[in-house]
DNA sequence: ATCGGGGCTGAATACATGTTCAGTACCGTA
DNA sequence: TACGGTACTGAACATGTATTCAGCCCCGAT
């Protein structure tokens, strides 16, 4: 208990505001003014700590970096995936996750690199199950790879608009939970019966 | 070929330039000088015809709503629902695509009404193939629908990362095509097998 | 005690951005 | 021809926003 001070000098408050605001408005609606004031701090401190806004946003950047490096560490430890679960009991875990879900959208480089994160462990899975018969051979590994990450990050990405139509918190254990059985169901089970031909009835958008 | 004369009015050029900067940068990144300038008129001119910032947001809004409507008109002519292929063939067609993509994850009006669209379009569907025998009955059909509409919708929300990931358009009729395929493949068929239970190695964000 | 440096602030600056205003060019109509 | 309305523009304006600057306060070292 003696590692850190309890947070709360300026430079933090000020980090913590801005992580903040991106995870909720994106690095577009962030302001320079509005971060000083939620952190309750003058304008020009935030500059004296960060160099400039470009500063601070690199700063928000590289601080998930290290958050997302510190979940994989502990999932890591335990012998299993980098998951959610694990990453919403961090500190500033929920603000990460809501952080890479805008810069996914925004084009930043948090976004890009977690992306890349999911590819590759979805592929290296693919291989993996299909080597040892857990998982059947399909024609198109790459589309289906595509449309399982899109699923999992479309999740992220359009959380609000689920959860207020599921009215649920997609983080809490007992929903999340659910959302993994029904993963594996869909998964595992399929879910359309093929009787003749897929008629045209098909919903897509 | 009396209707409408050729567009070139500085009104719809304006509308485009607007229609096209929202599409790529979301509303938060629509600076009336940039409109005016790619449409090369005048600052003041934008607000002549549109009243004001939010006013020419609106307008934008109203017409990827009438492009779609007229998406819809032509697809349910013919019998089916409403479809990716359909409006990308329509003028603005792919724009509009863009522009929900957007409103998706900005909290736009056009996002809120396309989310549920598609909600509305899976449940119906979900009730129809379940009525005919077509699909399965699941434990948990609102989760699965969930799963659904993130796996579309996220493919829109995405797109850019994963066209860039694929190295394709996903909206080029060959790529749409596989794409429809791989997600019947899944949906049909499942992916993972199941001989004892899931073990430790699930893939999921 | 004093010196110095870092955290911090108020005021000022430069530029961006939405909006207003007065006025011009053009066009159809009386 | 004169009139009126509409599309359109240049300049000005007000506010927002990032950044700079000079200086204050506090605390640890000399």
């Amino acid at each position: 208990m003696h590692s850190a001070p309890p947070q709360r000098d300026g430079r933090s408050a000020i980090l913590e505001a801005a992580l903040t605001q991106i995870a909720n408005g994106g690095i577009s609606s962030l302001r320079v003014h509005s971060v000083a004031a939620a952190a309750d701090v003058s304008p020009p401190l935030v500059l004296h700590h960060f160099g400039s806004k470009a500063g601070l946003i690199e700063a928000c950047d590289q601080h998930v970096f290290a958050v997302f490096q510190e979940a994989a560490r502990i999932t890591e430890a335990g012998g299993n995936e980098i998951t959610v679960r694990a990453l919403v009991e961090l500190p500033h875990g929920g603000l990460a996750l809501k952080y890479v879900a805008r810069s996914l959208v925004d084009g930043g480089p948090v976004g890009r690199w977690w992306f890349d994160t999911i590819i590759d462990l979805l592929t290296a899975s693919h291989r993996r199950l299909t080597a040892a018969g857990l998982a059947r051979e399909v024609d198109d590994p790459d589309m289906l790879i595509a449309l399982a990450a899109s699923m999992d990050m479309g999740m992220l990405v359009l959380r609000p608009l689920i959860e207020a139509h599921l009215g649920v918190d997609l983080t809490s254990p007992d929903t999340f939970e659910r959302w993994m059985r029904a993963w594996f169901d869909l998964m595992t089970n399929g879910y359309l019966i093929s009787p003749s031909q897929p008629d045209d009835s098909q919903p897509d958008p």
